[in-house]
DNA sequence: TTTAGCACTCTTTTTGTTCAAGTGCTAAAC
DNA sequence: GTTTAGCACTTGAACAAAAAGAGTGCTAAA
């Protein structure tokens, strides 16, 4: 799996040519536009032998080559070059992403930056092993309680309960204790159970009121498992997407929830997982590379952000902007600028 | 406009087999496949007659008939017969629909029903004309306050505002009470220019306090204007959409909230709405069909949902299906079971 | 008023031809 | 041993011509 430098160049080239083209990239191409002081032959024999090796492949015999998966794996982990970002880049990043609002609405603000600025789609998916750290009932008229959950990380989650009969003051203190006994520590992914037990071991002298509150929680959990789709469209401009049954695929596919997650794996530590083509699990997903990040806030894993596009995607770009991205992320989510005054902005 | 039943006959003939088939309609297929008891020769003389008249229209001078516009709308108002729905979508419906949640719950399942069973997209835009009845302020914890907003439909919405500094319970109740003063009656769609106003006029004394309201208070509404979208893919699967231009352009469209805003227009009092083909104000929407139905509880309008086809969509049964949704929402809407034990179901 | 018959038009499908791109190989050159 | 010029070969794309098929409008007869 060495290669010597002449056919690393030419490896990078056949990548960065087909990323640019979409074309199949030819000897005399190589040799013309990336100046290499060989003759197309010789740029032959060398591809042959790549292609041999399976770093190339060719559509047809009298085509130019395109990489294959491992082509762009090599290339991904040993030739790119990082790229900086264009000054318009950065600057609407950093107008955009500006640490305004919720969790939630910070989410949406990246997605729609990263679709815009790398014009793909962009998907966030969310993952609560962040735990209940407290939970405190509010009566707010005679028939409606608020609940709020608090979480360890300092997410605010909150929800209105409508109830069937009216319920004394001391009734309340005593559901909410047991609740905090019961759930306090308990994942959010995994509330939906807790509460299904907690209900049917303590609760039951309070069944419809309890009932109210513990559907009231359930509801406002399940918007938590929200997928975040962003730019699906901007995809299509892509060449690859002259054919129709191709297109239909794709929209199929991005609005199948479960595809999509089963795609994510749990990356590594602090970095960006690269997954190209066939690499994939997912079959649906061969012919295309997905590219992600861990969301993290206080060491507490968030959920992921996903770019997805074809295997010719632009990766120099994609990885140097997600990785700017993501520390923009960070201090968003950690420095909620629901804090500060917002006196400045009259508008 | 008079046409006589013959007429009749032959246009809503065609309307049909050209929904179900995709194909212009030829004389001889109509002869064949519904018993008109003529020869071809004379359904051609009256096919050319509905052409003059403007009826159908021809793609070209050796294809058969298809339905104009015009076609179209004197079929859906003059030949159409509304439709049973079966009894697997109207089970569907109805165990689907359950009234369960809070009404943003409820739109989200009769958007997802409703591209189910029509396998079209559908667009729910809420408009809020409700307005404001009453605001209340609760303090969580020492840098956090709930502002919980009421209507006068009856719908509950809250946020959470973290505080810059904490804050004396006294500050809170004039606060709470300048917000009703100002507010009440405010419709929630005007509710952000509103803010604005009270904002500088009578709490600047408060600004760094109001404006952690006040801003929490505008993102929660921001929520409002979300457009609901389910099943675009379905479209997709019409024959129309062989043309990779065309898909295109689709999804562009439908991804873009204006246009699809400004294609729904108030409809009738009670009606569905039903735009066809170049009936559209919006010209990227004339090669296809909008129905629209507004959303009502109580009298009040929440909001619309529209689905959108080809020209060639099944009328009757989108009519009809839409008819019986309507009746469910309203039904889900009112007797809102968040109010109801929830005993029953314990998984 | 209806219809059989037919010439006509236009699209779709098929088939064949040419063209250009890019290769692999061989033999010569470095 | 490595590199290169040269050339035969393969293949897809583009184009043109031909053939097939569908459905019409019109005429003249029933």
């Amino acid at each position: 799996m060495k290669l010597d430098e002449r056919k690393k160049k030419i490896l990078s080239s056949v990548v960065e040519d087909y990323i640019e083209s979409a074309e199949p990239v030819g000897s005399k191409t190589l040799v013309e536009k990336y100046k290499l002081n060989y003759s197309s032959a010789t740029i032959r024999n060398e591809m042959k032998v790549l292609e041999e090796e399976g770093f190339l492949e060719q559509p047809h015999v009298s085509a130019g080559r395109i990489p294959s998966t491992k082509g762009y794996r090599y290339y991904v982990d040993n030739l790119m070059k990082e790229r900086k970002l264009s000054m318009v880049d950065i600057d609407y990043i950093n107008n955009t992403i500006n640490g305004f609002g919720d969790t939630d609405a910070i989410f949406e603000q990246v997605a729609d930056v990263v679709s815009k600025v790398l014009s793909t789609p962009t998907v966030i998916t969310r993952n609560n092993t962040d735990t209940i750290e407290n939970i405190k009932v509010v009566k707010i008229s005679e028939k409606l309680l608020l609940i709020v959950l608090m979480s360890k990380n300092g997410t605010v989650k909150d929800c209105i309960a409508k109830l069937t009969d009216t319920v004394e003051d001391s009734v309340i203190d005593q559901m909410t204790s047991i609740l905090n006994q019961n759930l306090t520590g308990t994942p959010l992914g995994e509330l939906h159970y807790a509460l299904n037990k907690v209900i049917r071991r303590d609760l039951e002298a309070f069944s419809t009121v309890m009932g109210d509150i513990v559907n009231s929680i359930k509801y406002e959990m399940s918007k938590d498992l929200k997928k975040l789709n962003s730019g699906v469209e901007k995809i299509l401009d892509n060449p690859e997407f002259t054919d129709i049954e191709r297109v239909k695929n794709f929209i199929n596919m991005i609005s199948t929830k479960e595809i999509i997650d089963s795609a994510l794996q749990k990356t590594e530590e602090n970095k960006l997982s690269i997954v190209i083509g066939s690499e994939n699990k997912e079959v649906l997903l061969n012919d295309y590379t997905v590219i992600s990040l861990d969301i993290e806030k206080d060491n507490k894993y968030l959920g992921k952000l996903s770019v997805i596009g074809p295997k010719r995607m632009d990766y120099a770009k994609t990885i140097s902007t997600l990785k700017y991205i993501k520390d923009k992320f960070n201090t968003a989510l950690t420095s909620n600028k629901k804090e500060e005054a917002k006196g400045d902005n009259s508008e």
